[in-house]
DNA sequence: AGAGTGAAAACTGTTGACAATTTGAAAACG
DNA sequence: CGTTTTCAAATTGTCAACAGTTTTCACTCT
């Protein structure tokens, strides 16, 4: 039963983490990971009694992922599990490039000698991965590498909104793995938003960031 | 008495919207016009007596609020009314005008005749306020002006992010009114984004936009 | 007088119960 | 046989009470 599990963690967590956000969680790992399936209605009852909360928390949580695009709620028939349509999907990834530019933009100003150092070997250890041929870990890895450089840019809200599109996006996206070839693409272009961020030029980071998001977004739109 | 205000409208309204929405709605005015000032904690206690509804809806309210960006939570002390610093201020214009930028773009390439149209009537109108000096006016439809491209994007999340961030940034600036001179700058920028748009310039309308919205932040910067 | 202590007050976190609404299916009707 | 009506079950919306935590403040001891 997954309810003592659950439970468990309550216990040792509580006071620390409300269970709002515990649940909050819980239900997006649920939902980012397809257990909870675009359109399915988010059923409070049951809900509650899978994680052993009351409906309380459980309300709340889902307000928070309604801000965050993963539920939709309508009145009196309660909060569902967004569906995506691929317009919008699209519309995500743009803003995501947008966002994802400023973001690159102002590291190439702001970021220090160890900073740039750890987006190099990051790099680096993609195309090590590359070689290797484990796309796994290059997808973790690059997963990795954007949340970071969203997070080093030294905005707060930049890294929120930066994440909080990602996951959304993931609705519809069932982990893309990309083949040898096109992971080799990508890392080209994460070397050159790299070098611009080392050489602190703003416009071209800002522009090869970009860039690169708009390409992923068609090598996601033709996986279709 | 505030009470029997809040309740007709809980009556006449209620079970179309619900109570949390309205509490929403409610406590975001409370917020923008300063009513509750930065750094003040939403005692649930006492809004509950004011609006005359239990703390359940103000708790999700609350939760609303907290993705917006408007009030923190801090666990077992509550929400708070959210204090922005300068710098967060000034990142938020920056995203803001990474977000008009794409949307100015995205216009110029599907904006039709009488939206055209719709748009370079407004900045008219925006010079006749300059002339007559309705500054109020002014204000206004300039907010209008913006969130009407934002809006007409075609973008659900672009309008939502857009405005939203627009909320966030009035935490911070209480209401500038710019003079005469300002809003004659302000316009002539608006000119140039809309001709952008009209010429279907992508480019040109996304710089234009950016451009402004960064001049924005400066005049900002320069009434402190 | 000032720092520490401890209980009481105020508040948030959570719960279970009740009210209102929606949904779905059986019954009534054409 | 298909359509409408009605009613019960399921579900969301709201509330008030209880549990646990933080804050306040009077009191003690040095």
């Amino acid at each position: 039963m997954e309810i003592s599990n659950d439970t468990q963690a309550l216990v040792s967590a509580r006071r620390e983490r409300s269970l709002t956000t515990i649940v909050r969680d819980r239900l997006e790992q649920m939902i980012l990971q397809g257990e909870l399936g675009a359109g399915t209605r988010l059923n409070e009852q049951a809900l509650s009694k899978v994680l052993g909360v009351s409906r309380g928390p459980i309300r709340e949580a889902a307000r928070l992922l309604e801000r965050e695009g993963l539920v939709a709620s309508v009145a009196n028939q309660g909060a569902f599990v967004r569906q995506l349509s691929i317009e919008e999907a699209l519309e995500l990834y743009d803003l995501r490039a947008a966002i994802a530019g400023y973001a690159c933009a102002q590291l190439a100003e702001r970021a220090s000698a160890v900073e740039k150092r750890e987006m190099r070997e990051m790099v680096e250890e993609m195309d090590r991965c590359i070689t290797a041929e484990e796309e796994a870990r290059y997808f973790e890895l690059n997963l990795v590498f954007h949340d970071r450089i969203a997070e080093l840019s030294g905005g707060k809200r930049t890294l929120e909104l930066y994440t909080s599109l990602g996951k959304e996006v993931r609705l519809l996206r069932r982990r893309v793995l990309r083949g040898t070839e096109s992971m080799r693409f990508s890392n080209e272009e994460h070397k050159q938003i790299v070098g611009a961020i080392q050489d602190g030029d703003a416009a071209a980071a800002r522009k090869a960031a970009e860039q690169h998001h708009i390409n992923g977004k068609r090598r996601w739109l033709d996986t279709l």
